[in-house]
DNA sequence: GCTTGACCTTCCAGTCACTGGAACCCTTAT
DNA sequence: ATAAGGGTTCCAGTGACTGGAAGGTCAAGC
């Protein structure tokens, strides 16, 4: 497989592949002409990275994950730990980004958005 | 005002606030010795820059929301359309995320961890 | 054999909002 | 005189790509 294909088959940009080679997260072979080559488990690794990114794993916790996931003797409790503080860490993300809304929304909604100036937004921010 | 006493006023580091003259948020005079020098609208401006900050407000929304803010003659309709551009961006990442969560709490709860090797984690990870 | 177009390659720069660090200057107290 | 604790500039790095330039390769059609 070029890495068109593999692009297409995992969903992943050619440009992110190449990017997940150069950090050392997949190592394709080469062809004679100089393109690189994916067999099957490299496409396997891409789409496990896919998965792992979509779900928020930063590409540090996804190296680990794919080293676990290599290692037929791994402990299911590294895996699970690392899943465990990245559910914590969403879980933060999740609260900070309910204050804001909450915050945010109920400046707007005190605000008449009309062509006065009177804003009680801007007076929010400015502190109160 | 030197930048220290404008940092600890305003509850952001020295450091951002010289990115912030940096690009043009703020533009402090300077004394004889070269040193800083912030009036109280500098310190008014980068209190609000802050709590713009702390609801998630790019540094681009920031920059409007403050010529606003400094325009007396705006009309609020201008200052809820960014807001509430904002709280739509906000209201998607929390989708996002809790979506996120929903699929890893589910992994996470699946999985024993233990010594063991089997792991549905990684089985998720892998593509059902 | 030649061209066209779609693919592939590398390398460099930019994104966003800071943050760390080096090297140096200024002020105040001891 | 010196030391501590401000301040200054400038450069580089963060994370995870993304865009673009400049060029090599391949298959198809004329």
């Amino acid at each position: 497989m070029n890495i068109g294909d593999v692009a297409e088959r995992t969903g992943l940009p050619a440009k992110t592949i190449r990017y997940y080679e150069d950090i050392g997260l997949v190592t394709p072979r080469r062809s004679a002409n100089g393109y690189r080559v994916f067999v099957d488990t490299d496409a396997h690794k891409l789409t496990f990275l896919g998965r792992a990114r979509t779900l928020g794993f930063s590409i540090e916790d996804c190296r680990n994950l794919l080293a676990l996931w290599e290692d037929r003797s791994r402990a299911s409790a590294d895996v699970r730990a690392i899943a465990a503080q990245h559910l914590e860490d969403i879980e933060r993300k999740i609260n900070d980004l309910t204050a804001m809304r909450d915050t945010l929304s109920n400046l707007v909604q005190k605000c008449a958005g009309d062509d006065r100036p009177d804003c009680p937004i801007l007076k929010g921010l400015a502190g109160s």
